[in-house]
DNA sequence: ACAGCGTATCGAATCGATTCGATCTCTGGA
DNA sequence: TCCAGAGATCGAATCGATTCGATACGCTGT
């Protein structure tokens, strides 16, 4: 209608080549008449190979990862990191319940951040493998030649028992993160660690083992306060068998805990102590500065971004290894007089 | 390398018309052979005129989005509803300070799906309906023929305005959400109401100014208790003209609010009464049961869902109306008897 | 007047799959 | 022996744009 050809028509709308001002004004107006709102992005997607999707696949479901404060401020800064290279961000749910092919499989996305890692995560590794996409995996086990963006779960859980075990405590309970997909709440026992998928939890879990081996654990079905009140309740509502400090895979679980204490009237932390980890800002915690572990949530997004972003421009992508840093606060002391241990 | 032509190589793959079995295993094998994983997405999406993206177009950043538990909800209902017709969520951010095309005119979606309504949201709006997408607004104003989710929001604002001025207050401060994509917090002024473009904000203030016409208004930056914290300083700082109630647009700035009031050393709801508006479970609110109207969130983002599955299926969406549900709480009572007005 | 050069436009191949109607083959029944 | 019918496979058109090398055109300098 404009009397050009396509390849004309089409230079006008991504305006890589420069154009006559009197045909781009007819091609425009062409377009108008016809109704025509530019480039169908599905085609051009076909043609240039490049969709400028970037998927997210969360580990969980969506629901718990968006209650997660860590994985919010993640989320943001790998939208921020991505921001010249993406559209946005696909949201991809990993329904371990799935029958068919995970959604990863029919996706038109350029490549792909994989968080966390259940098994079924690592089966969405393997299409991403298969497709030859750019992946990075935040947290979690990839296979060679996959970049991660890890942390050092192990040895920060490890600082914060130290500290715990330093103040005097021999007797402590552990509230650990879900082990799987299918989170299941209750005690941990040899046999359903052995069925345990969740790396991070199992990480987090070595490092208090290292300095506790034997102590009783509780596993929380996600990552919230209301988990924690929970496993909290179940290591201390027996006086019996009441651990003198309590330590939690999350600063949520944490402030979970710190309630199920003071439901039961011990105060924090001079009947019991808590410590947690990641460092976020908990709103409602009263006067308590919570001892816990501060880990760079922000850093894991932005850098998983940038690694993406290098992948896609040719670049190869480089694994990362970040670190958490100690932080005490006031939930921890020393156990009560009649709790401590017998000095030598 | 199969021996056998593409179309029956593509029918192995989707598994749409049957396939004898032996040739079946031998196109495997060749692909296998071939390291082809499957159909490309981006040609398959082109053909068949699909791609099994929804998108989502916030109103405000995703940071504050993600931080906002009614949005969380919204979105975890929104992703179930659409599990059977589209494999993610496509989140694009609503850049206000975007120089280019917004990132909507670019990517391969199905379905649109605006939450919140800034200027430029109503910009997005215009290319999804050039490109003929369907779509659904939530809280916004869409053009015509678009289907809405609405929240009755200025009338459940009044709601609880009333209940307020009913205890006795006459002397209330309001704090809204954010005007439009700038977000500045600030006393709000004629002027600065002028070019207000967030409609949720600016209907739920025209509720409050219906019970209290002269209200003084404070607006944040963000739906936070710090931010909260913030307007609630602001409007109770000085004792002089000090309101006796003050009435929040969300929950969590109430809060906010309540806690610069026990900052100053006022007792809610003694000294000063607090409402709020959302309805969602508050962490840290102590013993305050939050006087508020509860939103129905969930159901937002399942009837969005629903209706962009509707009109994928080529019937046409329908428009739904929400109503909030008034729960009164302990954070409002009658004025002290000094700040009572003058009995006739 | 012509070589030389820069700019605007065009042709045609290509990206990779899907799908429908047509053809082919094999089986069973008359 | 022949035909109908069911099931498997194939051909070929099509989805809609991008892009690179080639061509045409107009202008400048000598």
């Amino acid at each position: 209608m404009a009397g050009v050809s396509t390849s004309t028509a089409s230079v006008v709308f991504s305006g890589k080549v420069s154009v006559s001002e009197d045909t781009r004004q007819r091609v425009l107006d062409a377009a108008a008449e016809l109704d025509y709102a530019g480039p169908d992005p599905r085609a051009a997607s076909l043609r240039r190979g490049r969709s400028g999707i970037v998927a997210v696949v969360l580990g969980g479901d969506l629901r718990h990862a968006f209650l997660d404060p860590v994985t919010t401020v993640m989320m943001d800064r790998l939208t921020d990191a991505l921001a010249e290279v993406s559209a946005g961000l696909l949201l991809l749910r990993d329904d371990p319940t799935g029958d068919g092919a995970p959604p990863i499989a029919d996706a038109p996305v350029d490549a792909v951040v994989l968080i966390g890692c259940s098994g079924r995560a690592r089966s969405a590794l393997e299409i991403v493998r298969a497709r030859g996409l750019p992946a990075v995996v935040i947290e979690g086990d990839a296979g060679e030649g996959v970049p991660q963006i890890t942390l050092d779960n192990r040895e920060a859980s490890a600082t914060v028992a130290r500290h715990v075990f330093r103040l005097g405590h021999r007797h402590v309970g552990l509230v650990t993160l879900a082990l799987d997909g299918a989170r299941e709440r209750g005690p941990i026992t040899p046999e359903r660690l052995e069925r345990a998928t969740t790396d991070v939890t199992l990480d987090r879990l070595a490092g208090m083992r290292e300095v506790y081996p034997g102590a009783p654990a509780v596993t929380a079905a996600a990552s919230l306060i209301d988990e924690g009140v929970l496993a909290g309740r179940a290591l201390l509502s027996d006086p019996a068998r009441r651990p003198t400090a309590v330590l939690a895979q999350s600063d949520l679980l944490a402030v979970g805990v710190i309630r199920a204490a003071e439901e039961l009237g011990l105060r924090v932390p001079e009947d019991v102590s808590v410590a947690g980890f990641d460092g976020i800002a908990v709103d409602g915690l009263g006067d308590h500065q919570l001892t816990t572990v501060v880990q760079p949530a922000g850093e894991k997004g932005r850098l998983a971004g940038e690694q993406v972003a290098r992948m896609l421009a040719g670049e190869p992508g480089e694994t990362v290894h970040l670190t958490c840093r100690f932080r005490e606060g006031s939930t921890t002391a020393p156990p009560r007089a009649e709790d401590r241990p017998a000095p030598r």
